[in-house]
DNA sequence: CAAGCACTTTACGTTAACGTAAACCTCGTC
DNA sequence: GACGAGGTTTACGTTAACGTAAAGTGCTTG
């Protein structure tokens, strides 16, 4: 029992299965990036988009996927970082004990990760206020004597 | 909570100017990077210590200059972009009337990063505490039957 | 004085994350 | 049937941010 891509979430709302999908072109657009950049994720193994023929084919969860990828990045962490929770999610149904509490231990670390981060946005934010204050002065001053 | 190093900025009002300085390699082992990390700093235009004979002399302000820079690195912004900021600072005092609007567009410009940095953290957090969830759950289905 | 640090410059190497270009399908449309 | 707009693979190029190695300088310590 590998996978069973059929009804596997609790998202099993009455909705009737008509799965929206999107072109690579597509999703690039909504997200802003190009095509390559998509292309670079699944060969890293971020997403893995089902073909219709040659031609990739994205669903809901792979738009899911890039979105949290990019706010991902977005947040400086690696692809690799990215992926290695990405996977860690994806093997958790059938994961044994080990692999989940290894899985707790990678979430522990992003959450430390992230709220150093709070602190630093929090500090810089004290910076650039200071040095706005300072450049509105040295303008007033500019301005003030003509 | 990165344990600081005793010197903290405040406790220098009274003090005479006897400035602390440091080597390059205390420097290093302080923020935890190597010394080429901070010599390529400066060749990147961040950082500009005085010499004596051939050696780098750091100052507090170079200190303060590399923790901000560091700073910035974990925020995920390019050396480029704290440069410029930098730059910005370090000409403010006698800059013109356009620089000096330059600069505050540019900050301005890193309130609304450092803004959509909390929001993506806000959401990371809120899926990695499901994706918690969900991992505690199957490993206590897991240990409830043996 | 030899040895050992800590520092210096110079220069080539490496990795992540794509960009760019070429050459090829495939489909609807003019 | 020519063509343009999208898609595909393959492969080499590029940039940022350092790592690493070689070869030299200057101090101080056994």
């Amino acid at each position: 029992m590998t996978r069973m891509p059929q009804a596997t979430e609790s998202n099993a709302d009455a909705l009737p299965r008509q799965q929206r999908t999107y072109s690579i072109g597509e999703l690039a657009q909504i997200f802003e990036v190009t095509p390559r950049t998509i292309r670079f994720y699944e060969q890293e193994g971020l997403l893995a988009p089902s073909r219709q023929g040659q031609k990739r084919i994205y669903r809901e969860k792979d738009r899911v996927r890039l979105k949290l990828t990019l706010r991902g990045k977005r947040l400086g962490f690696s692809l690799a970082e990215i992926r290695e929770v990405v996977m860690m999610y994806d093997a958790m149904p059938d994961g044994n004990a080990r692999q989940l509490k290894r899985l707790l231990e990678l979430l522990e670390d992003k959450r430390a990760n992230l709220a150093r981060q709070l602190e630093d946005i929090r500090l810089m934010r004290l910076e650039i206020d200071d040095v706005d204050q300072r450049a509105r002065e040295v303008l007033r001053q500019l301005e003030d004597t003509p």
